[in-house]
DNA sequence: CGGGCACTTGATAGTAATCAAGTCCGGTGG
DNA sequence: CCACCGGACTTGATTACTATCAAGTGCCCG
């Protein structure tokens, strides 16, 4: 099955683990029983990789779908004026690559860890093995993939309205809900982006953030504590830029 | 050539039309054998509407998935500040609907008719038996939904890097791919949408989007005929703008 | 031929990008 | 433990661009 010993250590590890890890935490595998779980298992790969690594080139044709297991990435295009223009982050649990499961596809955007990440790989060919086998992955794929479509669209009707208010509010309000966690005086964030990666997400200027984020502090609706946290004392106000 | 026997004449049609029309037009019909062509003909249920015509309403909850056979729509989300902010046109072969086969789902947009338009419909609770029997179309609408994702973030990279000249060629580009037709001179564009609706697709107010055509056409990019046509005089430096 | 509507074009004002200093924070080394 | 350094962030001033407001113009249809 594989020679190094470390890498047999690591293998083995994760005999055990394609089930906690790459295939419980993963909703597009929730739906399968312990056999088929450790078929998966037996598919994936793993990989790390360190913060401010390059785990896909835009344009690059890759063969296989990778999940998140651990940490955190960006994924991003790199417009004609040389900024990019984030468009995903994906964290424990996402996976990105699924467009090359069925046809041969270009990546169309880079995909840059944000700190150190564990991934799980799984090869098309395998995958489409085992999407004929399990046809209710297919569907679970689907699922994930409208709820992109939806943020997305979302994303569209805030940056077309263009009031800038609003798409601050809303990167804050999903970075709430996604990396929120209770706090006695609201809900405290840690922002998986710097004020740059968070203008280069709602395609703003990192000047204005960081105005935009002023006034909010100053209104009470949040607290910032240092550059990477949040503390949001007051959704529904924040809620209310939105509609 | 129309009126009310024509009606009847059209549904009796539609029996043999259902292999024709609704299934061979779309691609997520189009891996079916002739016998599995007719099952799902059977599901079909068709429906006209009038231009200006609500198909759905944002927020409505809905039971179907809808194909357009023929004629054109547009699905939109009102802004706070009442605009309306289109996300998607959707012509013959097109659906929409789909994120509620799996789960209950509110309409994340108002889809109305821009001309008259003929749609399919296949009740949700029938498709989920399609799927089962026939897992290929989850591949397909897959498929589908990775090309909407794929232009949903081509759309937010030029909204984000916020060069409306991109923005403008990114939506003629778009229009000369789907309803372009050859000319002794170029591509002939029949837009589906007035200078206002393209600004409401592309977030830009109606005067801006009038003033960057007159530019390109100024340029000898393109040549406006009346006002629902364009002609792409040079598309490859229409495509500079973008990158 | 006339009327209405969509579109174009012009002038002005508002807002965010850009340019330019500072300031704060975390980390490092003495 | 403290002082210093560098990078990220904030804040201010100016500029540039597009939305808005306001006339016109042209096209399509009766």
């Amino acid at each position: 099955m594989v020679n190094t010993t470390a890498k047999i250590n690591t293998i083995s590890n994760c005999k055990k683990c394609n089930h906690k890890l790459c295939t419980q935490k993963v909703s597009i595998f929730s739906s399968l029983n312990m056999e088929q779980l450790a078929k998966v298992g037996d598919l994936i790969n793993h990989r790390r990789y360190k913060k401010g690594e390059l785990l896909v080139m835009e344009g690059e044709k890759t063969e296989s779908l990778v999940i998140i297991n651990e940490g955190q990435v960006k994924a991003y295009k790199t417009t004609l004026d040389g900024k990019e223009q984030i468009i995903y982050i994906f964290s424990e649990g996402d996976f990105f690559g699924e467009r090359n499961l069925l046809r041969d596809y270009a990546s169309p955007y880079n995909v840059e860890a944000l700190e150190e990440t564990h991934v799980c790989i799984i090869h098309k060919r395998d995958f489409q093995i085992l999407i004929k086998s399990i046809p209710d992955i297919a569907v679970k794929i689907m699922e994930e993939l409208c709820m992109r479509l939806d943020r997305l669209e979302n994303t569209i009707e805030t940056m077309g309205s263009r009031t800038v208010e609003a798409r601050v509010s809303l990167v804050l309000l999903e970075f709430a809900d996604k990396y929120g966690k209770p706090h006695p005086r609201g809900t405290l964030i840690e922002l998986p982006l710097s004020r740059e990666g968070i203008a280069n997400y709602i395609g703003l200027a990192r000047e204005t953030v960081s105005r935009k984020m002023s006034i909010l502090q100053e209104e009470g609706i949040l607290e910032m504590i240092g550059n990477k946290k949040v503390l949001l004392l007051n959704r529904s106000e924040l809620e209310k830029t939105l509609k």
